[in-house]
DNA sequence: AGTATGACGTTTT
DNA sequence: AAAAACGCCATAC
């Protein structure tokens, strides 16, 4: 196993995507988002195509923005996807859709303002 | 150093 | 509504 030097924006796609829970999904863009680079989806979809295999990411929770899986359904990758997205509780049609409004991993820097409820006592 | 590519996303036809 | 064009970014070659 040889010294491997990866760059600070691979790093941190590798990290968020390990980060994400089992039975939630994320989009490309929401990871770029997560590493400071909104604009660098597509370098995320690119070290996913690289490195996915080599750092046991689950590779499998990364959806593009639609909610849509990002091969085509008669691929292999596309079946393993969807296997291994099923296996996890997350439901999706036969053309690989699913909800993000259901699924998303909610990780992201929203700022709710009302979701503080008062007290009961100060209630009224 | 310049070009090509990819598991993307948005805008324009 | 669907497809193409366009923009974007990090790597590969």
């Amino acid at each position: 196993m040889g010294i491997i030097q990866i760059s600070e924006f691979t790093a941190a796609v590798i990290k968020q995507i390990s980060l994400i829970p089992a039975g939630r999904v994320a989009t490309y863009k929401q990871i770029a988002e997560l590493t400071g680079k909104p604009q660098a989806p597509r370098g995320v979809s690119w070290i996913l195509h690289t490195c996915s295999t080599s750092y046991k990411l689950p590779w499998h929770r990364v959806l593009n923005s639609q909610g849509r899986i990002s091969f085509e359904p008669r691929t292999h990758n596309f079946k393993q996807q969807k296997n291994k997205l099923t296996a996890e509780g997350v439901q999706l049609s036969s053309d690989g859709q699913l909800s993000l409004a259901k699924f998303q991993w909610n990780k992201k820097v929203r700022k709710k303002k009302s979701s503080v409820r008062k007290p009961k006592i100060f209630q009224k």
